[in-house]
DNA sequence: CTGAAAGCGCTTACAG
DNA sequence: CTGAAAGCGCTTACAG
């Protein structure tokens, strides 16, 4: 015997049904459901009485019926960062745009580089059965992960590994962008270079100064234990960080900014200074020609990370049974002017 | 009878149920759920039990069936116009923070300015079930959107009014940011200033040539055809149309740009004459204060637009039965020195 | 404190 | 061509 009372909360709003549908159009359940994803077997005739009630009642299938007795949601989601940072939107854009074409809606949120926020996020999206997850991590550690992935959840991480699990990840080379980016400075003539970048906790930040210290090393160059620093990338952090390499007796004469914010900051420190100094920044930014000196970057294409991340996860979901594989894209220098600049000899 | 074959797809790749957990730690089913959802009335044993069964099989709670039986869930819609446009990454993490104070996650996606991907877009969420939608609109006829409203989707407009229907809209002050821009020139001695703005089609870019127009009228200054030009925002457009007004016998002298893609192409040509000519822009930008001139700007707060919208969404969806209502946030003039140049009486 | 039955709105796997 | 029954994995509304 059906229930008659009211629920106590209205279930989306008292939507109509298939089977409100079928009462209508005086057919089955099942040849409204054939009418509705265009299933063939239905005469024109009883198409019609079934699109009619559909309007009159203002029928839209609920998906999230459909998607639990389908198995599958086609939805994927995306943890990243920061919903507001520029550099995350084109790569953003690129997951939607992949999804949209495999028919997937994109659910995203931020980490806010918290790990236990990056956890939180993951597992409630693996709980919405995301058909696959796509992770820019903030923490080092996705062992969290390991049960959901051997569930099924496609999981594939961007911009930095996982942490104690093996899964697809795709990265840009920042080792070797850094390494690049300090070399054209060394070509330019500068022999003090300093290097700010982001926590060591971040992969990133260490690969890029790997990639400093091999320019350096290569060149035969010592490296001061005052021209590294690495920290969060707070303006007031990297504008210290930056002011304290450029005083001193042997004060450095160009810097490599480890990612956009730090080179945003480390321009507005330049801009006071009363000599040129020298600057090279990993990641392009808007603008970077416009200023004066143009800024030299090592440019990352984060649209490509997206693409080529949810391209992978898409093989995944259909099935390909590949190891976990490391793609690695590369860089491209633009020089703009700063990082052209020879060593002011004061 | 139950069936035993193996199902056609892997279901969730075969995740275990509250029913496996039920089973094997050998209570019944709403026992289960009782712990899942820290639901009292369940012995310190009989919890032990239950959760030791959920680790052993590594049960997550499949909330795409939970939604399904409570009728909402915990979903909020985004549409906007490009997840990668750097003014809405503000907008979309605010509205991302408001839903996750409600414990609701966001699903969200581009419209590309097309009216037709706006409407596929907003219709495939509202059959996701999503609870609430918030709309930036690309097209002016959202008369599609009534029986999903009347069905009870909480849905708030922003940035741009809805078109056809009675909805809650959150928007800057277009208008009044414009008129008060064009003043600041006026101000600094300008008589003929152009306009560039965005396609007519576009609610934000006609209400701020009326506030061009407002400002040019109260000041009694005339308004020549040639210095009025709306249109698609590609560089190319902009560029040939600020170009055009700079040239002839009696060219402008200062530049009203109707959004910040219009700020950065004007600048960029800008910087090629070799005369100053003065600017301000609708909406801030990062860096604005860096170009040499700084680049005065009437700056919206896209973070307020997405908060205020987010809470509104919130009210709705809590039962309030308020009329639709049009919230309008106030602008900022922000002189950096681009639009306190004088005119160049060449 | 505990659990069996019914139901959310669809699709699947049949049978006619 | 058409539809009744069972089931997806949960929660609800009971009854014990």
């Amino acid at each position: 015997m059906p229930q008659n009372r009211q629920p106590s909360e209205p279930r989306y709003g008292n939507r109509p049904t298939m089977k409100d549908v079928a009462a209508r159009a005086g057919v089955g359940l099942k040849t409204v459901s054939r009418v509705v994803n265009g299933e063939p077997g239905v005469t024109p005739d009883t198409e019609r009485r079934v699109q009619d009630a559909i309007e009159a009642l203002g029928f839209r299938r609920n998906d999230s019926a459909r998607v639990l007795r389908k198995g599958r949601t086609a939805t994927v989601g995306l943890v990243l960062e920061d919903l507001a940072d520029p550099f995350y939107g084109p790569l953003n854009r690129a997951v939607e745009e992949v999804a949209r074409t495999h028919g997937a809606l994109l659910i995203n949120g931020s980490s806010a580089e918290d790990p236990d926020r990056e956890r939180e996020l993951a597992l409630a999206l693996c709980a919405r059965r995301v058909d696959g997850l796509i992770v820019i991590p903030a923490g080092d550690d996705h062992r969290y992960l390991e049960p959901e992935i051997r569930a099924g959840v496609a999981t594939v991480f961007v911009d930095r590994p996982a942490g104690g699990i093996e899964a697809d990840v795709v990265l840009s080379d920042s080792f070797g962008g850094a390494r690049d980016g300090v070399a054209h400075l060394i070509a330019a003539g500068h022999r003090r270079i300093g290097f700010i970048g982001d926590h060591p906790r971040i992969h990133t930040a260490t690969e890029r100064l790997r990639g400093y210290r091999e320019a350096m090393a290569l060149a035969g160059l010592p490296v001061a234990g005052s021209w590294v620093s690495l920290g969060a990338t707070a303006p007031e952090r990297v504008a210290a960080a930056a002011r304290a390499m450029l005083a001193g007796p042997e004060p450095i004469t160009a810097v490599f900014a480890g990612n956009n914010r730090v080179t945003v900051t480390v321009v507005r420190v330049l801009a006071a200074l009363p000599r040129p100094v020298a600057l090279v920044g990993f990641d392009d930014f808007e603008l970077a020609d416009l200023l004066r000196p143009g800024v030299t970057v090592i440019a990352q294409d984060p649209a490509a990370l997206g693409r080529v991340a949810t391209d992978r996860l898409f093989q995944r979901l259909s099935g390909t049974a590949l190891p976990p594989t490391r793609i690695v894209l590369p860089t491209r220098l633009i020089p703009r002017g700063s990082g052209e600049l020879p060593p002011h000899t004061g």
